[in-house]
RNA sequence: GGUGAGGUAGCUCAGUCGGCUAGAGCGGGGGUCUCAUAAUCCCCAGGUCGGGAGUUCGAUUCUCCCCCUCACCA
């Protein structure tokens, strides 16, 4: 048994929960589920990270106090995750005495080593506003190829960074005024000194550490390591740098937030655990932090904040005498319909609109599983992926085969048992379930996903094979029957940290108990069984249950927030993805966009012109529905003769909303081309029946 | 421009420490059973494994060059 304490990233106390976020959490839970179910002794530490430059003018901006602010968006965080089975040991705050502590604790070690040196730094600054202004509180005319309404630290159009002093016509993003250029003093991390870099070096070369592509990635940022600006300006949401030789500084939010993991814990342990794990900051400092700890530290993060844990963090808790991280596990970021969320086109999913849209939060929980492995690769949650993905794996395979399977043994009289099971079955659960425990412990959420089907593929085809409907009690069918059991409960438990209630519930059914996942874990214990209740259901998704999530995301428009990730002039980096480049109008777009315009054959019942206006015509058009549509369309010009039209097959866009046009309300749309006179509609052969889907 | 990661069937990906007819799932096409959620099961993809050159008896897998995508950085 390994005793672990495992961390997710801190969700910014800024705004609300989205799909992002969930893959992270979701990543992670199915991680602690999973060693859970090996015996291990798993403390997941998480928090909302509450401080910083934005949460600061937001409050302002709402008119309550920082912290209140993110303490409420704490809490909606952490009731968001909980609806998802999330289930972190702690959703603490860094905006907390104990963080406190441990952050001056830290900058205290920082210091006593010689690491911390003073730096004049010029930066713009807003005299209106009375603060320094951030990168993405500076707007103005790219540098470069003068795009205006550029951010202060990168061009979104020709791609270049530069200095926030070097656009042109800047203007603060708060009041819109210009600012000035102004000096301030800050507390710098020398990560050069060669003892430090050896440190960092050394931790990320290490095996097991990091995955070979992400330490890559880091070894490439090692051999120009900065110097590193841990310090901001008042007005600030955070700790006041506890030195003389920095009056009025606060500590830079990323200094304090990782530093939320510690300080977390031990609020966990000494104030939230159930009695039985209670441990005192000094027992819990000497059992998980400190060098030589025997706990193993794990984090689960982004890549987007990779470099403050891979190369900052490892320095810091050096410094300070704790352990380094044993493993840190780097996920990419999530796309939908293979494009970066937007909040414009619908793509920006909320974790609410989801738990809205009455999805079961667990098939997020397995599309995301399916289609995680360890490295930081993008995922995107394609719609048609996701409906395909839920209804063939979990509909129509595993739910249904235990299903299925449950109708058959219920035919018996009793419990149904067999000394020789299936073969083929037993064998197929014997592979797959080291195989399966295997990809848990690397994360290859992916590979775990593929056994499951395969296995239950397995399991199917030995139903269609040995046809146990024509004789239900034959010794052979009840060979296959009992084994398929028996491989449910494997199933149960392969699927358990990915669908907890669904895999409870599966085992539950066939009167078999979760067991603790041993490497030698056989199912086939002899134990006949029986059907207690009906297996759950997983009903199959149609595409208008799934589209609700981006047409109800469209409707929710959120007010303008500026996102985190505020660094002062010297580019520390950025703590959050940029946000998207808007698409334009007439882009490429997705089969998905396509397919929410629903163009049907109609047939024109009668046309006439509408009075008073020489370019409209009235139709009645036949789409196969009940009753007729009035079309109102601006053809007149093209169809001196309205009648002519009568009996035409023609292209309606059927779903546009309705709209009233000259007293008349239109229910919908003719296709046609060319520009009036020369104007032709859209038609079919008489062939194609009225209501016939275009496509 | 530098660094890193990628470019394999319509889609999402696996794989080859160089070698038999390059794989899976999904989607699509055809057929089948009826225990089950219109579920299952069977058959069907002829993909220049981004392009070019080199090494080799043999390269998709190694080397070099080039193109493209993404990320980070200057």
């Amino acid at each position: 048994m390994t005793t672990r304490l495992v961390t997710s990233a801190l969700p910014y106390a800024n705004g609300s929960i989205h799909l992002g976020h969930m893959v992270e959490h979701v990543q992670t839970d199915v991680y602690v589920r999973y060693l859970r179910s090996i015996g291990d002794d798993v403390t997941w530490i998480c928090a909302a990270d509450a401080h910083g430059t934005p949460i600061e003018v937001n409050a302002g901006k709402a008119g309550v106090p920082p912290a209140q602010f993110a303490e409420a968006h704490r809490q909606e965080q952490h009731r968001t995750f909980q609806a998802f089975g999330i289930a972190h040991d702690t959703y603490y705050t860094t905006d907390s005495p104990e963080n406190r502590a441990w952050a001056y604790r830290i900058y205290d070690a920082l210091k006593a080593r010689g690491l911390i040196h003073k730096r004049s730094v010029e930066q713009l600054y807003c005299e209106h506003d009375q603060r320094f202004l951030p990168d993405r509180f500076v707007k103005g005319t790219c540098p470069k190829c003068a795009t205006p309404e550029q951010y202060g630290d990168v061009c979104e159009k020709c791609g270049t960074t530069y200095d926030p002093r070097e656009l042109k016509d800047p203007a603060c993003v708060l009041c819109m005024r210009p600012p000035v250029v102004r000096s301030s003093d800050h507390a710098y991390v020398n990560l050069r000194r060669p003892e430090v870099a050896a440190i960092i070096q050394g931790w990320v070369e290490a095996e097991g550490h990091l995955e070979p592509a992400v330490r890559q990635q880091v070894k490439g940022w090692l051999a120009d390591l900065q110097d590193w600006c841990i310090t901001r300006d008042a007005p600030y949401f955070g700790f006041p740098v506890n030195d003389a030789d920095f009056p009025g500084k606060f500590l830079y939010v990323w200094l304090d937030a990782p530093i939320g993991y510690l300080s977390s814990g031990e609020h966990y342990f000494a104030a939230e655990a159930p009695p039985e794990r209670r441990l005192t900051p000094e027992a819990y400092r000497a059992r998980y932090l400190d060098e030589g700890a025997p706990a193993r530290l794990e984090h689960v993060i982004g890549k987007d904040i990779l470099r403050f844990h891979a190369v900052f963090w490892p320095a810091m808790l050096w410094a300070a005498g704790l352990k380094r991280p044993d493993r840190m596990v780097v996920h990419g970021h999530l796309t939908v319909n293979g494009e970066k969320m937007s909040k414009s086109r619908g793509t920006f999913i909320n974790a609410s609109t989801y738990l809205e849209s009455g999805l079961d939060p667990e098939l997020l929980r397995y599309f995301f599983a399916a289609n995680l492995s360890a490295g930081p690769s993008d995922l995107d949650l394609s719609l048609e992926e996701f409906r395909n993905r839920i209804n063939a794996d979990l509909a129509n395979n595993v739910a249904n085969l235990a299903s299925r399977v449950a109708a058959l043994l219920q035919r018996a009289t009793g419990p149904v048992g067999s000394a020789a099971p299936d073969p083929e079955v037993v064998s197929a659960v014997r592979e797959a379930l080291p195989l399966a425990r295997r990809a848990y412990g690397e994360l290859q959420l992916r590979e775990v996903v593929r056994l499951v089907s395969q296995l239950a593929s397995v399991c199917n085809r030995r139903v269609q094979e040995s046809k146990p409907w024509e004789n239900p009690t034959g010794p052979a069918e009840q060979a296959v029957l009992y084994a398929i059991a028996k491989a449910l409960g494997a199933l149960a438990l392969m699927l358990q940290p990915i669908l907890p209630r669904f895999a409870a519930a599966l085992a539950n059914a066939y009167g078999l108990p979760l067991p603790t996942w041993t490497e030698w874990l056989d199912p086939f214990d002899g134990q006949p069984v029986a059907v207690r209740e009906k297996p759950p259901q997983i009903a199959r998704l149609d595409q208008k249950q799934v589209e609700k999530l981006i047409t109800s995301s469209a409707e929710a428009p959120k007010p303008a927030k500026v996102a985190k990730g505020a660094s002062p002039a010297e580019g520390a980096g950025k703590a959050t993805a940029k946000p998207a480049a808007e698409p334009p109008v007439f882009g490429v777009i997705q089969y998905e966009d396509f397919a929410r315009v629903e163009l049907r054959v109609g047939a024109v019942l009668s046309a006439a012109r509408v009075e008073k206006a020489d370019k409209l015509l009235q139709l009645s058009v036949d789409v196969g529905e009940p009753a007729p549509r009035t079309i109102v369309a601006g053809i007149a010009q093209a169809y001196p003769e309205p009648a002519a039209l009568v009996g035409k097959r023609i292209v309606v866009v059927a779903n546009l909303a309705p709209r009233p046009l000259r007293g008349i309300t239109s229910q919908g749309m003719l296709l046609a081309a060319g520009e009036p006179p020369n104007l032709q509609l859209v038609t079919v052969g008489e062939a194609i029946a009225p209501g016939t889907r275009v496509k």
